[in-house]
RNA sequence: GACCCCGUAGCUCAACCGGAUAGAGCAUCCGCCUUCUAAGCGGACGGUUGCAGGUUCGAGUCCUGCCGGGGUCGCCA
């Protein structure tokens, strides 16, 4: 099961083998001239450099050595020494066949799968999502399926932020505002003894009625600003903070009551989003790890004490630039964030050894990532160049700026998925769809619509950069869009239902027509997409591969008529490629974490 | 101030260890539905790849300087 690209590839080193040159200088690329060429190869052209010899004898040679591969129909050169490669019909029938029998139309298993952990979103109890937390849920998340696609054994980890000095601030806002719940943090010191879970149960029922995520991201923000300016209100809250941590009893109960909270809310929204998580551990899972670690820094002799925090150098002599050492107790005793990740990092390996951590953070992050990685690394917390960050830019409004709602506000998740609901339902409408579906149908692929929509904008651009965030744009059914390529993909469902209802199946798949040729060259270049997007952990690869895909099936729909094709053995076979070509789109989606409804 | 990222068509973005004529989508204009979903397809228009040097047979890609935008620079996460 080997793409045409690479088969080429071992053909090409062969002749180079045969020619006296170093086979390393054979990579076959697609042709930049498809009106000359289905695929290239430039090595002589750099082995010309090398040899200092010309480039056109060489690539004669090469090309000479080639002509009698069965695979290949033509080959010539061009220029200064490009060996153009044009494919066999017979090649490419064979391998659309193969590929058709393929249940991962083309896509190879790794040769040796590792361990993965992917990291990614990290919500925060009582805080709802918003925009913000789109891109490294979308892109965490395709990166998460084309991992564990490919063969590796993958985990995905949310990485609940639910400990530290936020739930203190938490608590003592909740009491403020609920003079029963001050009552019950001041009278639950320790477990009352004869405490039942139907106790228990009463509390947490008590709590849900009096505090839901709408009181929490309310709360919170207030509390946050007061404590800025309120030196007495921080105490109070520091203090809510060390009660906690110490295991005061009420403290536990009404934090654990938060975190519960948030989590179901947060889930509920991630799951609308097709993102689900395999892990929720939060930052209070790895706490109790803190202080045997510091202890153990410190008898690492890592752990230095300087201006009155404790500290690990990172800096290493030949660093371009100045890296600041990594803070892991700060003059006032307490832990940092990157302590925690330290600590997280440790975590991880105790419960599942990772080859490899990719953390899907925005980009601005990648300082702090560079030490806390360098400190895993000094400390023996993870095999060498195991953590990686998988940074993203930011998603900007109109203005070039990070995204913000008219008032100026933070746009809330949930609402700006209910915005693109409302529009993909708008044009689903105008397209006079909803009479046609049943309202429950309608309301599922308005929400398929708006979810491919708003992921697939997403995704199509190379996540280190910043896009623009145009709901219009992304929302249209016109263009590289998610609602094109569910379009698509619909239509070749619905031809697939037709054939079925007329009782023509799909047969042995036969290239002829050019538009036939294309989209076979394209389901070929399959596997190498992924194997990129693997490789530069880069999901707009796969996007960008469905979105050629979809193109290249329309151009096919609207040049091979499929049912009305002349004869039984052309309709066998462009129903074949049809069926194919939707294995292969839907697997791809399926990758970025869009699902194609039946019709639309 | 130091360091990092970015600057490509009117707009949003691509471009596979340096390769041929820098590609898509949108917008604009012109064609194509008695035939499988026209939410489609075909075509046209559109570029001194921020500027100036350098390396190379060849540079959007590598090096240097400059301009412009964004970001980061130990006790918040």
């Amino acid at each position: 099961m080997t793409d045409l690209r690479s088969r080429l590839g071992e053909a090409v080193s062969a002749a180079f083998e045969e020619a006296g040159l170093d086979p390393k200088w054979a990579r076959v690329t697609v042709s930049d001239r498809p009106d000359l060429a289905d695929f290239q190869c430039n090595g002589a052209l750099i082995a010309a450099k090398a040899r200092k010899a010309s480039g056109s004898d060489i690539a004669a040679d090469i090309a000479e050595r080639l002509r009698a591969n069965p695979c290949v129909a033509a080959v010539d050169v061009a220029g200064p020494g490009f060996i153009n490669l044009r494919v066999s019909e017979s090649a490419l029938g064979g391998r659309a066949n193969a590929l058709a029998g393929d249940e991962r139309a083309g896509a190879r298993k790794i040769v040796q799968p590792r361990k993965v952990l992917i990291d990614y979103a990290g919500p925060n109890v009582a805080k709802e999502m918003h925009v913000g937390h789109l891109r490294a849920s979308i892109i965490g998340e395709a990166v998460k399926r084309i991992y564990r696609f490919a063969g590796d054994e993958v985990l995905g980890d949310a990485h609940f932020g639910d400990w530290g000095f936020q739930m203190g601030l938490l608590i003592v806002a909740c009491a403020d505002a609920d003079p029963a719940i001050a009552s019950l943090l001041e009278d639950l010191v320790a477990e009352p003894p004869g405490f039942t879970a139907a106790d228990e149960q009463a509390i947490d029922a008590d709590l849900s009625a009096r505090i839901a995520l709408d009181d929490l991201d309310r709360l919170y923000p207030a509390a946050a600003a007061k404590a800025k300016a309120d030196d007495d209100y921080r105490e109070r809250a520091r203090r809510a903070t060390a009660e906690l941590q110490a295991g005061r009893f009420g403290h536990r109960l009404i934090w654990r009551h938060f975190a519960q909270v948030t989590r179901a809310a947060l889930e509920r929204d991630f799951h609308a989003l097709g993102v689900d998580f395999d892990l929720w551990r939060g930052e209070s899972d790895v706490d109790p790890l803190i202080e045997p670690m510091v202890a153990e820094l410190r008898e690492k002799k890592l752990l230095i004490e300087d201006q009155g925090a404790q500290i690990v150098r990172v800096a290493r002599s030949d660093d371009r630039r100045e890296i600041p050492p990594l803070l892991v107790v700060s003059s006032e005793g307490s832990a940092m964030y990157g302590t925690t990740d330290l600590a997280t990092i440790l975590d991880r390996q105790r419960f599942f050894n990772p080859d490899l951590v990719l953390y899907v953070v925005d980009q601005r992050q990648a300082d702090h990532f560079e030490i806390v990685f360098r400190a895993a690394y000094l400390a023996g917390y993870a095999k060498p160049g195991a953590l990686e960050h998988v940074g993203f830019g930011t998603m900007n409004g109109a203005d070039g700026k990070p995204f913000k709602t008219r008032e100026g506000g933070v746009l809330k998740l949930r609402d700006l998925i209910d915005m693109a609901r409302e529009k993909a339902a708008m044009r689903l409408q105008e397209a006079g769809l909803g009479v046609e579906l049943s309202p429950e149908e309608f309301e599922s692929t308005a929400l398929a619509v708006a979810v491919a929509a708003l992921k697939f904008a997403d995704l199509i651009n190379f996540r280190g950069t910043s896009y623009v965030f145009d709901l219009d744009r992304f929302s249209s059914f016109e263009g590289k869009t998610g609602p094109y390529l569910l379009y698509q993909a619909v239509r070749m469902k619905s031809l697939l239902r037709k054939a079925a209802a007329e009782r023509v199946t799909a047969g042995r798949i036969a290239v002829r027509e050019p538009a036939e040729r294309d989209l076979v060259l394209l389901l070929d270049a399959f596997d190498h997409a992924l194997g990129e997007a693997y490789d530069k952990r880069a999901p707009n690869l796969v996007a960008d591969h469905a979105f050629r895909l979809a193109q290249s099936f329309a151009r096919f729909y609207a040049a091979c008529p499929v049912l009305a094709a002349p004869d039984e053995a052309t309709r066998a076979s462009r129903l074949g490629l049809a069926a194919l070509t939707l294995k292969q789109l839907e697997l791809a989606l399926g990758l970025l974490g869009i699902t194609t409804p039946e019709r639309m």
